[in-house]
DNA sequence: ACCGCAAAGTACCATTTAGATACCAATAAA
DNA sequence: TTTATTGGTATCTAAATGGTACTTTGCGGT
């Protein structure tokens, strides 16, 4: 079946622009399930066949909806409606690998990289004795366009030769110097998000989240992380495959 | 009996990629247990013969599966089942010893207990065919006399004699029966409580909580178990410890 | 007359998917 | 040790897809 016959023909009487028409056609579609998520749409020539409307109106559409984050474009594979993600919550990899994994593109936008000394806090659930030095990270991540998180991390100078190591990954950076931790203790609840929050991840003041507090282990038992991520609830999911239960 | 012949042909017409599709099709061969942990896949060469794709398109599918952990390579050898490892998580599973282990007193209190046929989801997640007679469950979690979760259980009527059987804990009905679930499929996200959901556990709606969905299977790959819960945010953590490497 | 916008047309580029073929490296069995 | 089998890797080809850059046309407002 084909899309436009679903969607119906677009209006060129009408005064609002094809392109918008096709976006509010495609958006209602997305909406109604009659696209789920991980579907793939036509192709851009082939959209613009069955519309009657040329590959440009077909691409300022879907722009749009890229904008808004329903959709992901995936060049030489196709576009794609926008599904959540799923995190493995068993596996101990970083946002950038999971991203990769997933066909997305992660990057960060830092807010902050800084040095000082543990706070209270921090030294006691690092383990660490008060006045270490620590470098601190703070970033929003995204998955392609999309912003998915929240990040603060904090981790012991020792382990890490200076802030400008971290680039796009702070695993990686881990990695390199060979202090990449090898166990974590996670502990995860649900929050609703504050109003500074939710301006920075482009959600609503009160809107679900998932609080994510790592603690990062060496081989030999020494802590060198400690990072609190904050999901967007509606953006992502935590999987994990069980073999005993009890 | 070759898998092919068990997994069924390959789509060649169906937007998503050949190899994508291979690999969902091992994915769900191996989470029912057709191949099971230690088993040996074809070697690629015959994969390719059998499904009638390039041996390329083989190694991409497994070259995802093997990132996922579910299969491991060795050189001259062949592509095996990983055995599971995931053992912490366990503790995310058992509501009861989970509250015991925290020195509180766990109970229930029961809203209804039902049967009749799947609806679509249900026979979706579960595997079962329309019409398929099930059991439903749906109770209040308390630690001590605190509401923690509210949970829906649904259950194939095939595993389980009558609803009667059900008292305390769904899964000592079920090994009475010999049909325990011995592996699990969960998926945790964060939600809005509903004002129905938020009165039944003492919170206010718009409160934040974590929707777990837990599938559970037997050793057969044969689906037992379909389980929502609904933990309070404000009340529960979830602490997991990891120990794989990526 | 000029400008900005919507729309269409055209061409070419980069990436992904899929395949074909060949050869190398490790393993296991004879 | 030898041989066959297995996974590992490297080139190619080709088609389909999204990415981008240009040009042209018509409309409406200034």
């Amino acid at each position: 079946m084909s899309l436009s016959a679903i969607l119906g023909p677009l209006d060129d009487a009408s005064p609002l622009p094809l392109y918008q028409q096709l976006q509010r056609a495609l958006r209602d579609a997305i909406s109604t399930n009659v696209l789920g998520p991980d579907d793939a749409l036509p192709a851009e020539r082939d959209l613009a066949d069955e519309f009657s409307v040329s590959r440009i109106t077909v691409r300022k559409a879907l722009d749009g909806l890229v904008g808004e984050g329903l959709l992901m474009r995936k060049q030489g594979a196709g576009t794609f409606v926008t599904g959540r993600v799923e995190k493995n919550f068993a596996k101990l990899t970083s946002f950038s690998e999971d991203m990769i994994a997933r066909g997305r593109k992660p990057h960060s936008v830092w807010l902050s990289k800084s040095e000082g000394s543990v706070n209270p806090e921090e030294a006691l659930t690092l383990g660490l004795s008060p006045g270490t030095g620590v470098f601190r990270f703070h970033r929003i991540r995204y998955a392609d366009a999309l912003p998915m998180a929240l990040e603060f991390s904090t981790v012991p100078t020792a382990v890490l030769s200076s802030v400008a190591q971290v680039d796009s990954s702070l695993y990686e950076a881990l990695e390199r110097e060979g202090n990449r931790p090898t166990r974590a203790l996670q502990r995860l609840r649900a929050v609703l998000f504050t109003a500074d929050q939710a301006e920075l991840l482009g959600v609503k003041p009160g809107d679900p989240g998932l609080l994510i507090e790592r603690r990062g282990f060496l081989k030999s038992g020494r802590a060198v992380e400690f990072t609190q991520s904050y999901y967007r609830g509606d953006a992502y999911d935590f999987v994990a495959e069980l073999n005993t239960l009890s």
